[in-house]
DNA sequence: GTCTATATAGGGATAGAC
DNA sequence: GTCTATCCCTATATAGAC
């Protein structure tokens, strides 16, 4: 594995772990066993290395928000799809443990990941939408609105709130964790769905939760 | 005004203004005209200073959460209450822009703000259960206990969402963006309650956020 | 590509005079 | 209470040898 990888995932790993602003190019030298100017041979400062590791984020998130607008999800679908957003999150959980400070350092992902929040937002609200058309939920268009927003919150927050909430207590796996996002934001949704789709909602959490 | 109180407001100014992190105790003094050594006389360090900022958002915090549990309120006193907390975390929102990193530094402040999430979440619970019993809303056990999460999160989580969110455009006034937050939290109970109070709500939010 | 050594800068914090 | 001067430490980043 190329030297400049290794630093990647050294740096994504402490960062995740401590937090970007604890950790140093030195501690992530020393992680590796090799020296600090090595370092900065392959990057020309901590701030390329966060900026790689961002964009890896971006594609990935990307992908999980687009695959959604094809067509009207079913429950089970949806469930998935926000497992991978929640994953993806807890992947690069380091930027959203210092979200403003990061973005406040870098304009470039400031921007960017306003455009992932707007996508957040957007693509709820079409599958909102989708499901109202087919029948399956019922809402205005203002309630539609409002709802999207509530998700795009939870989707983005819910892991910062549950690692607070959590601290100090025996810690589930962190799957557990994940799934109980989803559940949450999928309960969101669930007062606004017909009766059957509400039932298989309630199957689901049972199934995923366990 | 005591030296001592005058740097606690610019210090509260300048982290909300520019983040923590990037305020040191020499920006502080600057502010002030006076010297970093005459700062050190009255706060040991930096930390001291957030404490003490934390201390006073702690105690208005805790007389905003308590108040909604001596009876059921109806929709306007939840708006009237909602908008309270949320101008606390305005007041205070350097806290909120590096929650993690703030409260990774000091063990007490984590204790502290946990217990202030978990408040605000049993509030909520407190305050839903109230309205079902009272038959103005609808909701199982289950329901309230995803619903009061969510409200807790979107409470805490809202100005950050919005902040990222506007950055950039034209910026409405700070009072327009709190009432926001409490349509998107009153919108998280809207469809648990029944007709007559979901159309007070409506037209509160009309009023409010005009 | 990798190392050692080092320059530079800035922040936190203290000592001692006034 | 306040100031000046200063110390220590750490983080970023570079230079130049190997």
């Amino acid at each position: 594995m190329k030297t400049r990888d290794r630093i990647l995932q050294a740096s994504l790993q402490l960062f995740n772990e401590c937090g970007e602003p604890r950790i140093t190019t030195n501690h992530i030298a020393d992680e590796l066993d090799i020296s600090p100017g090595n370092l900065y041979y392959h990057f020309r400062n901590k701030d390329e290395i966060i900026a790689l590791l961002f964009q890896q984020f971006e594609k990935r998130m990307e992908t999980a928000l687009q695959a959604p607008q094809r067509r009207v999800p079913n429950m089970e679908d949806m469930w998935l799809y926000l497992h991978l957003v929640f994953e993806n999150i807890w992947e690069y959980r380091f930027l959203y443990h210092d979200l403003d400070n990061i973005l406040g350092r870098n304009r470039k992902l400031r921007t960017h990941f306003r455009r992932i929040l707007e996508r957040k937002v957007a693509t709820a609200a079409t599958i909102c939408q989708g499901l109202a058309d087919a029948g399956i939920m019922t809402a205005t268009a203002e309630e539609i609105a409002a709802l999207a927003q509530n998700i795009a919150v939870v989707a983005t927050y819910w892991l910062n709130f549950q690692g607070i909430r959590a601290s100090g207590s025996t810690q589930d796996s962190d799957s557990a964790h994940l799934a109980l996002g989803v559940y949450q934001v999928l309960s969101l949704v669930a007062p606004f769905l017909n009766g059957e789709a509400q039932e298989l909602l309630r199957q689901l959490s049972r199934e995923y939760l366990s």
